[in-house]
DNA sequence: TTTCACAAGAGGTCTGACATCTTTTTTATG
DNA sequence: CATAAAAAAGATGTCAGACCTCTTGTGAAA
């Protein structure tokens, strides 16, 4: 991809994106993209900043910016005096430092995503939910529980649960069964939430652990009971700090190849 | 922490870091491990940057730099026209996004890092070995294995890689010698190669996998066979991107909360 | 041929100005 | 006096240009 391209690209993408986005996020996002769907090559050179900057029709100081944090997320790699290149291997979906979807997940690990076994229920929320979602005890929330598949095999059984009070009393009935439709196009939730009751997800916080599958979850999953899975709770928060979503997701072992990328700045051992 | 304690510190530490080290690193290393450590308290207001920048006597763009990639990193949140807070949640030692090692991280939660059963050999890396560290066949590495104990309790299981390649034929003995006795006093690998051959680790990627614990590995964490287990596999890259470090870690199921922070930046769902 | 000095090119830092957003204060108006 | 509009204050976001420092290539000198 070269400068004119470049600069075409970002144009509509600049025009296109959201319209309270700041302009950096917005080229950090542009650039994060391009990288991820191979359109930079690994290890290829970018070009100077000075270029950057003059091609995307905005400053170096705003160009810096966003290097400087695809630089921290390991997409980039600057050598003063030499140049910017790109990383020699990218993080990819499957890197758990974004907060891609599973479908996305499954997407591009080159399988058709699909969804089984869907249920969608109203239940008060358990202690746990409510310490994690900070609601009041008792309060209602949504439940939402799929089986997913990558092309045709079950690999995620998970389970999704957004607090009732997320919609206005008059809107309920309304909201679900668009939500219902949302999940049924396999949409993802995220999308349901910020297309349809205008909330963006600014960025989760994920727990891992190594599980033994318990009897409904091996069933969900047809697996064998006390085989390994990986469970990854998470809870989605807006850009308030306030906690949207909480989501249990139940992976069979060997489905996914998840990794993360381990910056050492700053952690003197 | 006020204003003028800020600029003392960071004058202090400014002096005493790396001197290869770019400046922009050098306040946002100091900045996350104030935060890390506790000295400013969540979800408290960061002087302005004006202020920053005139106490700790840098620029405003270099301030600004870093405070880009502490947002990044979940550590911090800025409000257009408002200010800069620290997270409500700022991640911890137990965040996988860092890359901390072990000693670091049973400290980090309280307890007393010990280590059991070192055993330091020298052999033929393994077919799998070779192409994570980008060796030629059977080249020689040095294979570290310790059960790591917190609070005299056996939590992680570790196997560290090293290529022999690192050493100079003549000081062969003598680096050996060195890191058996860094292993000996709880140093980390990392500081080995820092302090000794004057390599840096510049950042690590990990694959995480649940698994059930083999013989050998249930046996070295006293665990029953077939336990749950988190393994991390993880390769540890220098500033020229070559391959440095290769280690497994079995971390028994609930020794430690493993956790991520996911931002949503750039990928829309 | 080798070495050294210099220039070119790239990222790093500094400075100051202005833009935009949020919050608070002041002022004008009914 | 109460309320709404306007202005000011304070903070982050963006821009522009200069200069610094490091790396690399080139060409002159030994």
């Amino acid at each position: 991809m070269n400068l004119s391209e470049l600069s075409e690209t970002f144009a509509k993408w600049n025009k296109e994106s959201a319209e309270g986005m700041q302009l950096t996020q917005k080229v950090t996002e542009f650039l994060r993209k391009i990288i991820m769907d191979g359109f930079l090559a690994p290890e290829s050179q970018l070009p100077n900043e000075l270029d950057l900057s003059t091609y995307l029709d905005i400053s170096r100081s705003t160009v810096r910016s966003a290097l400087a944090t695809l630089e921290q997320g390991g997409f980039i790699k600057r050598l003063w005096g030499v140049g910017t290149f790109v990383a020699k291997n990218p993080p990819t979906y499957t890197n758990l430092s974004l907060n891609s979807g599973v479908t996305q997940l499954i997407r591009s690990s080159g399988a058709v995503p699909g969804t089984a076994e869907i249920m969608i229920t109203t239940r008060p929320a358990s202690e746990s939910v409510c310490s994690l979602l900070q609601l009041e005890v008792e309060a209602l929330t949504i439940v939402i529980e799929r089986v997913r598949l990558a092309d045709n095999r079950r690999v995620v059984f998970t389970v999704d649960v957004l607090p009732l009070k997320l919609f206005e009393e008059s809107e309920k009935d309304i909201a679900l069964t668009v939500l219902r439709q949302f999940i049924d196009d396999q949409e993802s939730i995220y999308s349901f939430l910020r297309q349809q009751m205008n909330l963006e997800i600014h960025h989760g916080i994920a727990w891992i652990k190594p599980l033994s599958a318990e009897q409904y979850i091996a069933e969900k999953l047809q697996i064998c009971e006390g085989c390994n899975i990986l469970q990854i709770e998470q809870v989605d928060y807006s850009n308030n700090g306030e906690p949207l979503a909480l989501s249990h997701e139940y992976y069979v072992a060997d489905a996914f190849r998840f990794h993360i990328y381990r910056s050492n700045q700053g952690v003197y051992l």
